[in-house]
DNA sequence: AACACATATTCAAGTTTGTCAATATGTTTT
DNA sequence: AAAACATATTGACAAACTTGAATATGTGTT
């Protein structure tokens, strides 16, 4: 399945921002809820729903509501994703030069 | 070696924009110089020369000057980097779940 | 040396993104 | 039903980004 290049803009959004970099190297060491993660960050709480929202919308990450918290972790079937899609973007199909030498 | 945080969204932006998106799916067919490019994009000279400089920053493309052109291509070097640090970021150290559950 | 050409830089818009205060929604407990 | 709590949404503002006109830099040609 291709993808436009809006999607693949929508998926490495994720990791554009230090804080949301951050984020992932929380949720590494397993799933953590909201309140947990902005205990470690310096943001306030709309802030962080609003990364995470941009996280999830990504697909790198997941959220598992259970209750009132809701639970991130890093998706590894998302991750696997975006690792295609990285080698699919970056791949060279030809080693030709095209220059405007006259 | 470890990258920072803020080096991770450096090589990430390059994928952050649907215009440089597009530029990558044009060098995938060979080195590209700056000419051939903006007659295949609908920008100005400055701007691809602003996207240009994004996506060499990030390692994911080299350019290469010659006389008056500049040529552009992917770097598979920066390629393999960048997937190598997407790897990490989103690599799960452990699935414990630590919610806030009292 | 003067000119033509390719690309880079500067500057000034307009747009998008990150941030937080205030508020809304939804869940559990009393 | 009311209170307490966790998270989401709205609205407003500042910072960052994209864009192109004007200009600068550097290179080859006449």
């Amino acid at each position: 399945m291709e993808l436009s290049d809006k999607q693949i803009t929508v998926i490495f959004k994720a990791l554009c921002d230090e804080n949301r970099v951050k984020i992932f190297r929380l949720l590494q060491g397993g799933e953590l809820c909201a309140c947990h993660i902005i205990e470690q960050m310096e943001l306030s709480q709309p802030t962080l729903s609003h990364h995470m929202k941009i996280l999830c919308d990504s697909g790198l990450v997941v959220g598992r509501k259970e209750g009132k918290w809701m639970h991130y972790s890093i998706s590894p079937q998302g991750a696997l994703n975006a690792m295609k899609c990285l080698g699919e973007i970056t791949s060279v199909k030809s080693t030709e030069s095209k220059c405007c030498k006259k």
